[in-house]
Parts: C-alpha cells; sequence; structure tokens
DNA sequence: GGAAAAATAGAACGATCGTTCTATTTTGTC
DNA sequence: GACAAAATAGAACGATCGTTCTATTTTTCC
C-alpha cells in the first residue's frame, strides 16, 4: 500500500531482531529506514503500533519462507521441511531467538504484543498438524504428534539462540525424524 | 556474608522474573526489598552488578533444586529427574521462560551478563551429560544423548513459557524416556 | 555507653527516549 | 506550471530511570 510504510516495518523488524527490542529506539529506526520522524508517527500511532507491525511482518515473511521451504514435498519429508525452513532463516539472520517471545518479554504489559506472540504460537502448531495432515497421518494421530514436533521446534531455536548453534536445528531434525518413523502415517507406510 | 545484600538479590531475582527486566527499575527493587537505595549502591556498582547478582542467584538456586529432585535416584529417573525439577521450578514460580535468556535479551550489549548466560547453559549441557554417566550410559553415548536430553529441556521451557502451559513439560518428559528407552544404558539394561 | 560503620529518606542531576509541533521542502496530480 | 498532500529536519516537552549526594538515624562492636 505504502512504500514508506514497508520501508519502515522491515527495519524495525531487522534492527529489532538483530540489536534487540531495547537498544533500538525509534530514532534508530528513523535514521536507519532513511525517513523521517514525522512519517513514521504517520503511519504508526507509537512504539507499541510499530513493534506491532514489525511482528506481523515477520509473521508473514516467516511462514512465507516455511511455504517455501516445503513446496513440492510429500510425506514425512514436509513435515520435516518445518526443520529446514528454520535452519534457513537462522543462517540467514544469525539465531537470535524468537522476535516474538523476545518482544513479550521486552514490552510485558502491552496487551496487543501478547496478542501477537499467542497467535503466532497457535499458528506454528496448527501448521505442525496441517503438515502431518497433508503428510498422510490421521486426525487423532497429527493431533498427538504435532505438539511433540513444536516442542522439537522451540527447543531448536531456544538452543540455537545461546551460541549460535545450528547444530541444534539438525539435532532437532533427526529426533522428528525418529519420531515419525517410529509411528509411520497411514497414507506413507514407507519412508 | 551480608542479609542485606541477600535480601536485594532475592528480590531482584524475583521482580526480573515475575515482572520482566524492562519494568523493574532499582527503585522498584528497593521499595520491594524494603530496603534504601544507598544501602544497595553500596552492595552492587549498578543496575548491571545487580542483574549479574540475581543471576548468580538463581543459578544457585535452580541447580539445587535439581539435586534434590534426583536424590535417591538411580538409572533412567535420575536423567528424567531433570524434568521432574524443571516443572516444579514451573509450578512454583510460574513459567515465564528461562530468566538467563531474557537477561541477555534485555541488556544485549552487556558483555558480563552474556557470560554467565553461556555459562548456565553449558553447566546445563554438562549436567545432562553427568547424570546420564550416572545413570549408567558410556561416556560416549552420554555425549551423544545430552545434547538431545537439553534440547528437550529447553523446548520443554520455551514452550512453557508462552501459556503457563505446564503439559509441555510433561511432554517432553515422555519425549525424554522413549528417547533413553530406546539405547538403554549398560549399567541399566532394564528400565 | 560511646565511637565507628552501616542504613535510611529524599532531594537532585543528567541522560535517554517517546512524543508532539512547526516551518520548510519535496512529491504527485490535473 | 499550480496546488494539495506528503515528507523532511529539527527543536522542544515531559516522563522515566540510573546514579550521586547529603544529612539524619540506626545498628554494631569494643
Amino acid at each position: 500500500m505504502s512504500k514508506k510504510r514497508d520501508t519502515i516495518v522491515e527495519t524495525a523488524d531487522r534492527l529489532f531482531y538483530r540489536e534487540g527490542f531495547a537498544a533500538t529506539g525509534i530514532d534508530r529506526v528513523v535514521e536507519a529506514a532513511e525517513v523521517a520522524l514525522g512519517t513514521l508517527y504517520k503511519h504508526f500511532q507509537g512504539r507499541s503500533a510499530l513493534v506491532v507491525g514489525a511482528l506481523d511482518h515477520r509473521e508473514a515473511t516467516y511462514f512465507a519462507r516455511l511455504e517455501e521451504a516445503a513446496a513440492g514435498l510429500e510425506g514425512p519429508p514436509r513435515v520435516l521441511s518445518l526443520f529446514d525452513g528454520l535452519l534457513a532463516w537462522a543462517e540467514a539472520e544469525g539465531g537470535n531467538g524468537c522476535l516474538f517471545l523476545r518482544a513479550a518479554a521486552a514490552h510485558p504489559l502491552d496487551a496487543e504484543i501478547r496478542t501477537r506472540v499467542r497467535q503466532h504460537k497457535a499458528r506454528y502448531l496448527a501448521l505442525c498438524r496441517r503438515r502431518l495432515r497433508e503428510a498422510g497421518w490421521e486426525a487423532t494421530a497429527a493431533r498427538r504428534l504435532a505438539p511433540q514436533i513444536f516442542l522439537l521446534l522451540e527447543g531448536a531455536v531456544a538452543a540455537a539462540a545461546q551460541l549460535g548453534d545450528k547444530m541444534a536445528v539438525s539435532q532437532a531434525r533427526r529426533m522428528a525424524a525418529e519420531l515419525l518413523q517410529r509411528e509411520p502415517a497411514p497414507g506413507n507406510p514407507r519412508q
């Protein structure tokens, strides 16, 4: 819609993630986005709205990346591509943990932000379930397996956060592969 | 050593965890600890030193709790008690994620704090390895299994953080139990 | 019991930061 | 080319917060 708005949102997303919420103020975003302070306040009510905008941007781009990673895949690899998408993201932007959880930690009393965090995690879990179904698992099995896949994803993000340890992602992927192999989908009895 | 110092550290730990680093300033700690501002600055050089003090306190109390949970246990349960300790902690203090990771996120450029975070995670991983060895696994097996247990622990903490979802901890515990059962320790061939 | 040390209350400072405002310049459109 | 809308630079404000300082009171210890 607005080119300026997009620039601001992308810059805010990048800065918030790379340098943290505490370290990047409005001025910092304005400077990096090469935009005037007034322009930012024309598009966003205030800092809170800017953070929400950055989270929405991250939500869209991250899930888009996960769709790319799954393109053309079927069976268990379609589920495991969730880890490939995570790895690609960690390599591209450096594993600094989950932007949503960090936003919630940095703005503890902001209801709007907390809502986005919950939404993000709910959608992430729902995506795990959907992928399992697409890969051939029954609804009941998908409902049981999805939280386990989700837990491995969360563990990978958290473990990768502390030392840029990308190994944690492949570790989690291997564990997920074993998990899926142990109870194969009726639709894909052979891996 | 100093009673006042202990009170300050305990209060800071509790407030930082319950209300977040951004929301609890020096004044807030002083008020809750029922201590004068000058007393705090007599014991700590500044905010950064206070945060480090709180992290050290958390480190000590958390690992002590893990020791308690493992007392008297042998074999796989000795490893799984890591999850019991985590659950007890989550129920007592409410799962708000890992204090160390939150501290690092809130003070991105503080070298001292980043060091404590790395130390904490390294010790946690080392504890996983030690427990596996105590439970009868060989050194090579322990080195391979420890990161997997650690990943499940991190995943449980992160997943529990978003909705007070204590189920994530028991979920992770079940996954760890299966993991250990799949390749039993020579010293404890029967579970 | 009296001296030294610690603790207290509270004011004051300086810096940071989110936000608003104004005056000027640029951009887009008929 | 003119006019309206958007963008710009930059000053200014108010609030928060970490930190320092002073004067007074309490505690500790010989």
